[in-house]
DNA sequence: TCAGCAATGCAACAGAAGTGCATTAATTCA
DNA sequence: TGAATTAATGCACTTCTGTTGCATTGCTGA
């Protein structure tokens, strides 16, 4: 929890509950988590200020929100060097069709992408579907 | 109108009124558009009948659902020729950050992506967002 | 013509995102 | 230290989107 003080003061917003305990959440979960699981986690804790906690969060770049498809943002801890906010930092996600789960590929990167003349892209969002690893266990 | 209701009946699917309009309407959009939009664009039409036909004309093959993180499904025509179900048409979308128009570059594949072992990809979303050329010029 | 099925319209629901506002907690600074 | 200020929280509520149930209407084919 320490560690997880000294993030927050570094990035300087206040320390709360509330973050601490989500940050600890994200960190523990280690993957791709949407607000209703936060929610669901921490029985007592109101909505809105699960919700303006990740908001803060993302603001300060310690959480980067994807949108996997299934129609719920999800947020997951930037790692450690995670420039989720620059272009060479197109990492993507692979969304698992059978556990439901997203994880981040953080060492695959986009691929760049040619667009046609006169389109400037600024930023990319690329989500694989399929069967994740432990999934193709069973 | 004489076409789409060739288009219809090639589907099999019976022609009505209401999917004779949302037919012409996508196709004289030309692009990429929000149930909500089209909701809109018929002041007078029941949101599920719109629904339900959009539905209808996925299932046929005759539009593709296209998330393009806005949050919101959108919809597209398929081109002629577009196999938007058959893996090796993952062509991709942009998204402009000013006008708000997703527009599909039909003509730009997703180049083949690695996975890491264990993992198994199906399917590809990928959505390119910036400026596009039309409010490029402004 | 009429039975049967499909399409429609209306109402309603669920889930997620987001906001306003009063209350409470943390900080700042005199 | 303690009052003033600023930020965070909790609660209630709204809006939007997607989706479904059901009764009604309309089409179709025997």
């Amino acid at each position: 929890m320490k560690e997880i003080e000294e993030i927050l003061e570094r990035n300087k917003i206040r320390v709360t509950a509330s973050r601490l305990l989500v940050y600890r959440y994200l960190y523990e979960r280690r993957s791709v988590v949407a607000l209703s699981e936060i929610e669901n986690a921490f029985g007592r804790a109101d909505r809105s200020t699960l919700y303006r906690t990740i908001k803060t969060f993302e603001e300060n770049r310690i959480v980067h929100q994807i949108d996997d498809g299934t129609g719920v943002l999800k947020y997951a801890l930037c790692e450690p060097g995670c420039n989720c906010n620059i272009k060479s930092d197109l990492h993507l996600h692979f969304h698992c069709n059978e556990c439901n789960e997203t994880k981040c590929l953080t060492d695959h990167k986009i691929p760049p992408i040619e667009v046609p003349d006169g389109f400037v892209a600024e930023n990319a969002n690329l989500v694989i579907k399929g069967v994740c690893d432990k999934c193709n266990l069973n």
